[in-house]
DNA sequence: CGCACGATGCGCT
DNA sequence: GCGCATCGTGCGA
């Protein structure tokens, strides 16, 4: 299948953000194994956004919200998780959309495995996997190493497929976790298909 | 059910 | 030092 051009990426964040709900995510594994998620849940970090990494400009860390559209950005935080974002807007703007979450469909057991905190812990269920941008990567295998990987390349292990439609309905709210400026706080920057179990927050999400 | 808090690393002031 | 685009647990109502 197709992954999604440098095009896609290359627009105002909010509709990059929007336009990603029903797209599938992807991982190739070094051995082979495909982990893949439709996505159901992103936030969009502008330019000018005082919540956004990129806000105080250009550092080692945020680097990638800078590189050219369609770079992903994985970022440690709160001293034990990534969060996986994709670069938008254009090279030198400092912009990317946060995905939150993932409706499982490819590597399901693998995902299981990465979020399984040791061997007697019981089962999550699937559409636990991926809800959450902390519990995301842990399932998806994404750590560090991965930001900067350009997700359009050909050859990448990570890229995301296009889709027809979300298979639901979308809604817009304010970003989780965002803390400091009422503006910020409160501008509804963060999309998600609703009803979708897969998606984080306070159940059902209607 | 909701809320509080601890875990735990590191980038930034 | 502070505080973070988080998550799970444990407590009280």
């Amino acid at each position: 299948m197709a992954r999604l051009a440098r095009s896609f990426f290359a627009r105002d964040t909010r509709v990059v953000a929007r336009e990603l709900l029903g797209c599938t995510f992807v991982h190739i594994l070094p051995h082979g194994a495909r982990l893949s998620g439709r996505i159901v849940e992103t936030e969009a970090y502008r330019p000018g956004d005082p919540a956004s990494h990129g806000y105080r400009g250009h550092t080692e860390r945020n680097a990638p919200m800078f590189m050219r559209p369609g770079t992903a950005y994985v970022y440690f935080t709160y001293g034990l998780h990534f969060c996986f974002n994709v670069s938008t807007e254009a090279e030198g703007v400092g912009a990317a959309v946060l995905v939150r979450a993932l409706e499982p469909l490819n590597g399901v057991e693998i995902m299981q495995a990465n979020r399984r905190r040791n061997r007697a812990a019981a089962m999550l269920p699937i559409h636990a996997l991926c809800r959450g941008p902390g519990n995301l990567c842990k399932a998806m295998a994404l750590d560090r190493e991965h930001s900067g990987v350009d997700l359009c390349g050909h050859s990448s292990a990570l890229f995301i497929e296009p889709s027809g439609n979300p298979g639901g309905r979308v809604r817009a709210s304010p970003r989780i976790g965002v803390s400091g400026d009422e503006a910020a706080k409160s501008v509804p920057w963060r999309f998600y298909v609703a009803g979708n179990l897969s998606v984080s927050g306070p159940a059902p999400n209607k």
